[in-house]
DNA sequence: TCCAATACGTACCGGTCTGTAACGTTGTCA
DNA sequence: TGACAACGTTACAGACCGGTACGTATTGGA
């Protein structure tokens, strides 16, 4: 009576290069990140990220010990994703920081005038959460400096005059479009960042009248 | 018996031109007020505000709708009190545009690095609450599209030649500082605004090269 | 002297929050 | 077959949430 080939599959059969379900730890994850993008971490309870994940509570505690740590590891999760599409941005220009960092100003332009767009959850969560350790806050402070780094690091190999004055300045501009879309919508001042920072690399580099 | 001049007062006696003392709902408001901004409007309960105010939650509900429309006359204080400081540094330079803006940043760079310093309340409060219908955010966005207009206005004064482009990244960055300056510390970005944007407006207000 | 308005407190409501305990079920692998 | 991991089910604890029904003291005026 057991085919080889059976009509219903008795076994859901992972099929080893089959694309895997997602555990409910991952469901939880990702569902949460979802709500605490939109809504922010604050405004949802875990009950309600368990029961659009699929899952219950005691799933939730034995994947994350509190609810603050979730909101820890989705944070981890939007760094990542930070990163991910900053390098992309610099890679379209190979040893051109000035480039690099115009074609990252290009792309957050693009990405904050997406519907939905709520700034960077990074940002708003340190808003939300102005205790220095609470884990939350550890994560985005940690990822904010890192972003500073990075920036100086950049204006230093374009050979910024003020190269530390100048990164400043278009983490500035940054956090500015993070905020103010959300102040304002797509027709907000995000829309002149890019031309800003160009000025702003400009200015840092023109050649000094003498 | 009863003379002139009691010594024990029975009445507390208003003595008409004595600083009255605050009512009962003043107190929660001013309470509120600290707590909100200190630790943002989610994170503090009604409970709370009125235990530390001496007072009790039907005196709040009497004077107040709802929490939330508690948290909108605390943002409506604090859009005032911006204005207040905003038009003070203006009048520093009457007529001069660009010095009236350099001012306000440096008395925002000044504001930026003091103690417990969180950045701006309507800011805070927008990023604590997405929903499009909820009061403080309301007083919020209206507030930060005069702050907008105002800009515009004095950009224009000064003859920039995109005076909505510059009034814009003038905003971004000071929405940068308010954000910035609750992820860095003192040490943070903040230092780098006025020198942005006198770059920006420098660059925005330069006789054109033939 | 009495009344009405004002200003406030006591005590409590139902609901929601994070987090946990105890136990049952299922699938897997040795 | 048996051990183990992963997960669900149910129920609950204890604190806290925003909000309210109702009682009370004080005051100013008729």
């Amino acid at each position: 009576m057991t085919q080889p080939s059976t009509p219903k599959a008795a076994k859901p059969k992972p099929a080893k290069d089959a694309p895997r379900e997602p555990k409910a730890a991952e469901r939880i994850l990702t569902t949460a990140g979802e709500l605490f993008y939109r809504e922010g971490t604050r405004a949802i309870g875990v009950d309600e990220i368990v029961s659009r994940a699929g899952a219950t509570k005691p799933t939730l505690y034995r994947a994350f010990p509190s609810k603050d740590h979730l909101i820890a590891a989705y944070l981890e999760g939007q760094g990542e994703g930070f990163w991910t599409y900053f390098e992309a941005a610099a890679g379209k220009h190979p040893g051109d920081p000035k480039a690099q960092i115009l074609a990252f100003f290009d792309e957050l332009g693009e990405r904050a005038t997406r519907p939905g767009y709520r700034g960077c959850a990074l940002t708003n969560a340190a808003v939300e959460y102005p205790a220095a350790d609470h884990p939350g806050r550890l994560v985005s402070v940690e990822h904010k400096q890192g972003l500073r780094e990075r920036l100086r690091q950049m204006t230093k190999a374009m050979d910024a005059r003020k190269p530390k004055k100048l990164a400043d300045a278009l983490l500035l501009l940054i956090e500015g479009v993070y905020v103010s879309s959300q102040l304002f919508g797509p027709d907000g001042p995000a829309a002149a960042a890019k031309g800003a920072a160009q000025a702003l690399i400009e200015a840092h580099t023109r050649p000094e009248p003498e």
